[in-house]
DNA sequence: CTGTTAGCGCATTCAA
DNA sequence: TTGAATGCGCTAACAG
């Protein structure tokens, strides 16, 4: 004799009440199953009389169609993994949400995942993720671990690395050259007249190769001393007080601090005005960031903008075309502007 | 004659290469299909050597298992939904990080909406969801339509309100009551011998409780005006530098701005300090949110801390007992505290 | 335009 | 401790 079904069993016990199935609404609506999926995600395949009828019986019911079987029927998930150090960072937080914001409009949803910039973390989150089939997958920066890179390239799957443009694209890029942004910093500052630089930035790989561009560019311009503080992250308004402090102690005071994030500067801001420090006569702040997309700058500091949104569109939209069919390759500068701070 | 399946249709094609299956796994390894499954989710139930060979076999060919049939079969999706107003804003980012950071540790993955403020895009982004059968949904605050109401009831899955303690919980709630912030906010103050206050506010629905219950206690402590600036999202630094502008303007300035984040107290503190107001000594200022947990206070700033990194562990937790099968209702008041700007 | 058939990849249930 | 049979809910492929 059959087994019972799970359906049947839990009909037979009575309690809880299972979601309905397209069978169910198919019976309702007089019509069979695959119509009603019809009618619900290629509508121009039914009629419009049936159409509003299955329709409205949905509607009436109440049914939810179950992706996880759409899914696995159709083979697209319809879902996107983004994987990034931390989203308690507003400069990751701002390009998530624009990567969100489009990928809700043309029906994706987005499965998150926090690496704590530690590529065998994200490799880790990988294998759980790619378990979900997701349709494409946003990584931060051009840092995995070899497992990660054969993993994706096997898969064939879209991939697009944010936030930075490597030499060895894994599918597509965008971002831009944080070693450009160092040298247009030091190029900037110092021929505004800026000669005694510092630098408040927390560990982040990203950060780092900035900090290294900027002091080979400050090198070759005839400037040999470069203060550097590198705290551990996460990059909170604190660390960029506790910086500041450290920088004040050195020998010769630096008259520019350059930070690794606008939180930071904003730390740094507040410990100045704290110790009397005049800004920016005595001590220029300058940030890194900007999610406010160049509105950062005030009297008081200066900032790298990187204009969140645009690259979270542009991150979103490649996916899109990608999934779409459409097989270019990108690679993306979104570039960056250096917004100083207004005359006061 | 039987139709070609798909997979033999696209190995005809031999193009891409498919995802591995169980089947396939089970084959190089000389066991069943479902010794497989057991070797890797329960592997109590194999024997030592077996499991061992098996998980070898998996490791070599690299095979991930397809969690949408996994899911489909077992239903239970080890997926839990996530919305919130926008990630955007550290206030909501750090607690969303903190819950992301203990569901992963326990093997769930996080599906996150941004519902931009709006009960309508919640419900919408809901139905959504839905279908992804999410075994646990976080929602924020207890502002939902009617119909995502009855939806979440009718499923009867668990739900975890966060940031907010209204009065009908949908399921389990963890936060902290506004109404109370906003009361002891008035109390704490006007003890401290401050009598003109000023507020800069966005428009949050939580933010402007806070305001209603501050502006109420005040008037029951003989203070009867309360300039208020309540300015549109997004609450950025510069809505900070705005919302000070124009409370200056009023005919009495305020010696106390109560800001609505501290991200804009952030911006109240550099607009004051760009027009020679000295902190605190001419004007105070208080911000809420403290995402540094208790280290946001400085010589200038007081603010309101609400310990992001307690709440996200706490809203995991219901929810992953929940799911363990504990069915006691939970509603938990993760509080508050106001944090004094330090002596300086 | 609508329906039938079959299978997506896995885990539950029962049997050995 | 292992395996066989079955179905989770849906959609692709094909036929009418």
């Amino acid at each position: 004799m059959a087994r019972k079904s799970r359906r049947e069993l839990a009909q037979q016990g009575g309690t809880t009440e299972l979601p309905l199935t397209v069978r169910e609404v198919a019976l309702a609506a007089g019509v069979s199953p695959i119509t009603v999926s019809r009618a619900l995600h290629r509508p121009a395949l039914v009629s419009e009389a049936t159409r509003e009828h299955v329709l409205a019986v949905v509607k009436e019911l109440g049914y939810v169609p179950n992706l996880l079987a759409g899914s696995l029927a159709s083979s697209k998930s319809r879902l996107v993994a983004i994987l990034l150090p931390t989203i308690a960072n507003s400069i990751y937080a701002s390009v998530v949400q624009a990567i969100m914001e489009r990928l809700t409009e043309a029906g994706y949803q987005a499965l998150i995942g926090p690496t704590g910039y530690s590529p065998e973390k994200e490799e880790e989150l990988l294998e759980a993720i790619l378990g979900r089939r997701p349709d494409g997958i946003v990584l931060t920066g051009t840092l995995h671990t070899p497992a990660s890179r054969e993993r994706l390239a096997a898969l064939g799957i879209p991939v697009v690395e944010a936030w930075d443009l490597g030499t060895e694209a894994l599918d597509m890029q965008v971002g831009f050259s944080h070693e450009q942004v160092g040298e247009a910093l030091a190029e900037y500052f110092v021929a505004r007249g800026y000669r005694r630089f510092g630098v408040i930035s927390v560990d982040d790989p990203r950060a780092l190769r900035r900090n290294l561009a900027l002091r080979a560019r400050l090198v070759e311009l005839g400037i040999s001393e470069l203060p550097m503080e590198v705290l551990p992250l996460p990059a909170t308004w604190e660390v960029g007080r506790i910086g500041l402090s450290r920088l004040l102690e050195h020998p010769t005071p630096p008259e520019l601090v350059l930070c690794s994030s606008d939180t930071l500067a904003l730390g740094v801001v507040a410990e100045a005005s704290s110790r009397g420090l005049r800004i920016p006569e005595q001590l220029a702040v300058v940030g890194f960031g900007d999610t406010s997309n160049g509105r950062f700058a005030t009297p008081a500091l200066s900032t790298v903008s990187v204009n969140a949104d645009e690259m979270g569109r542009a991150v979103a939209q490649s996916l899109l075309d990608r999934l779409a069919g459409n097989r270019q390759a990108v690679r993306l500068d979104t570039g960056f502007a250096l917004v100083e701070r207004q005359s006061s």
